[in-house]
DNA sequence: GGCATATCTGGACATATGCTCACATTTTAG
DNA sequence: CTAAAATGTGAGCATATGTCCAGATATGCC
């Protein structure tokens, strides 16, 4: 096997209980390894052993290592997909400062459950560059539709799509920030508030 | 050697300018193999025919493997450095408007010389939450520096930190975003100019 | 030139890791 | 109950990481 273009992505997919809890099982472990031991002891083996199950049914599920990563991150970010969704149901008629705020602590609450393992994830374990990127591009549709019925001094879909686009990166660095990199002094209210406020003064302007 | 807490770090450091260069030629090695051929083919022994230096060579100068990534992000953290310390230091008298968009030129052009290397820099490559971190408190010490001097109607140092913390993250996301995760029909100078003016849109309020 | 030091080489080696495969076990369906 | 399908097992193979080192080269210094 000379290595080349193997195409090793197909895997047999969980359809009964047990399978699924396997599955779980195993994302569990990585994040469990991850944060008592760093990314180093993240190892197969280690894997399969702190997730109690051998390593053969780990690779019934995943093609390769990477591929857990993948999963892992996969997870976390369809959380904040539902968050993020309720968030603006919820929200459907409120005015812009509510939106934002909800939108914000969506956010905020995605990372704040366990912000150290979130940093790992961000830091440590790599994620596919696509799935950052469909994440960014839904992210931004689901702002879009929000936004749009709320601005009504745009001149064209060009100027939407500008806005949108400043918006969406605000409230995800803000938010990422608020949790993970605020300055000491800087209570995680406050910032949310300032960041709230930022987003506002710029939609007003 | 039973594993456990070694401190591998402790390593030789290049003296001579061959010694830079071998170095050099390895950071050059693991970006070239990372954009042809992908993170999976950045093996230890590729890196060292890549760059065309022994694996001993190379083991000469990083303790492991990882350490190789760590000094990549390095390098790319000090360019954004000396680059925003230009920046700050030439528009140190310029009016606020001038010295965002100087910012933020400076972060952009730091990405857009390869994007599709700092991409994968990002997603792909490990690369340890202490250094990140670093880089976010000399950024904000710098933004601090060069805002404290303009903005006069602040009440105390808590609310210039929090201006700050929401600048700081604005032109960090807003930059990196208009590089990597533009929405299709926005130029990049179009993104910028609006990224700007939602920064001075906040200042302003 | 000549000596000390820094650097490079590259194969052999020990160990660690990723991943496969042939077979065992459990579940489902008729 | 029985057979097929799904799932689980773990020793073992191929490859990767990182070490070691003895000898070859290059560089700096007097």
């Amino acid at each position: 096997m000379k290595a080349g273009s193997r195409k090793p992505t197909a895997r047999r997919r969980p359809q009964q209980r047990r399978a699924r809890q396997t599955v779980d099982a195993v994302l569990d472990a990585v994040a469990r390894i991850l944060k008592r031991e760093g990314m180093k002891a993240v190892t197969t083996n280690r894997i399969a052993e702190v997730a109690g199950v051998s390593i053969g049914s780990v690779y019934q599920y995943f093609p390769d290592k990477r591929a857990i990563f993948v999963a892992l991150h996969q997870c976390h970010i369809e959380e904040i997909d539902r968050l993020v969704e309720a968030k603006l149901f919820e929200h459907a008629a409120s005015p812009v400062e509510d939106l934002i705020g909800a939108m914000m602590e969506a956010m905020i609450e995605a990372h704040a459950t366990d912000p150290e393992l979130y940093e790992l994830l961000l830091t440590e374990v790599p994620h596919r560059a696509e799935g950052t990127r469909d994440f960014a591009v839904r992210l931004h549709g689901a702002f879009r539709l929000a936004i749009s019925s709320r601005v009504h001094d745009l001149r064209s879909r060009r100027d939407l799509d500008k806005v949108v686009f400043v918006v969406t990166h605000m409230v995800e660095s803000l938010s990422h920030g608020a949790v993970l990199r605020r300055p000491p002094g800087l209570s995680l209210a406050a910032a949310k508030k300032e960041a709230v406020r930022a987003v506002v003064a710029y939609l007003r302007a």
